[in-house]
DNA sequence: TCTGAAAGAGTCTGACA
DNA sequence: TGTCAGACTCTTTCAGA
């Protein structure tokens, strides 16, 4: 499938703001809601679109600690990394999992109410998981970019 | 403002898909449509939803080359941080931007088409911005979990 | 805080250029 | 590919419990 100008600029509108109504698009991209409304189904069923989110602050949730996890684990098997990564993404801590390359094994983006339940999720949940070689956490000061 | 065990469920339905409709998410926690658009909108109104988001495949977008650069820079005072966040927040290729505490002052998440376009990112733009410490590049290989 | 009815707005389909 | 009209569905408001 080929994407022209006018699908890549729904995509763009569509990764910042998932609320602009059909006619809203077709507006800023001079055309009625219709063609703008088959297009966008037609990125949802290529997979262009994997879905629709909300954008929750967790500040205000009392898990305002937002901490990036990076991992890296002893058994670099298939059925190691794989194990792990099941295992991780089921806790509610882990808002956000990627398997890299280079330095670590996993990146994870974490989110907790603070220092103390933080130490917590690692103790008693991410280090029992599978053997780890090490663990790096750089905590979230600002969230300035988000698409 | 208190959230109950209603708002937050709410929100954990939304964080994972934003098009469910009030009368599905009120069927799953047994209350009418109604209730539901009330609350939403008062979670919205106070803060709590920052916005809606499409979630993109950049696989099949030719920005297959998802990467977390971890940078450090050279002048630490309030002004050289705001000014190199501000510049490189304004690049496409920059998804999200977190200021950080740590070793690192910033981590990027980064896409391109592929490992050229990113070194071209890192040379022409990235490092001509301020005068930079340290730059650190981590590749994605799989996106496992994302909310 | 909730239900239920009703108006307003958006989505989605089909005929046609 | 696109416009337009109409059916359908969801959102949103309001009266009442």
């Amino acid at each position: 499938m080929v994407l022209d100008e006018t699908d890549l600029q729904i995509l763009r509108l569509l990764s910042k703001n998932a609320r602009l109504t059909n006619k809203e698009i077709g507006e800023r991209l001079n055309k009625t809601a219709t063609p703008i409304f088959k297009r966008i189904k037609r990125l949802e069923d290529h997979g262009y679109i994997r879905g629709y989110v909300a954008v929750l602050d967790y500040d205000k949730l009392d898990r305002g600690l937002v901490a990036f996890t990076h991992v890296q684990i002893k058994d670099h098997s298939r059925v190691g990394l794989q194990d792990f990564l099941e295992r991780v993404i089921a806790f509610d801590e882990v808002l956000e999992c990627y398997q890299t390359s280079g330095e670590f094994d996993f990146i994870l983006r974490i989110a907790a109410r603070d220092i103390k339940s933080y130490q917590e999720f690692m103790i008693n949940k991410l280090i029992d998981l599978v053997p780890l070689t090490s663990v790096k956490s750089t905590f979230v000061m600002r969230e300035a970019k988000k698409e």
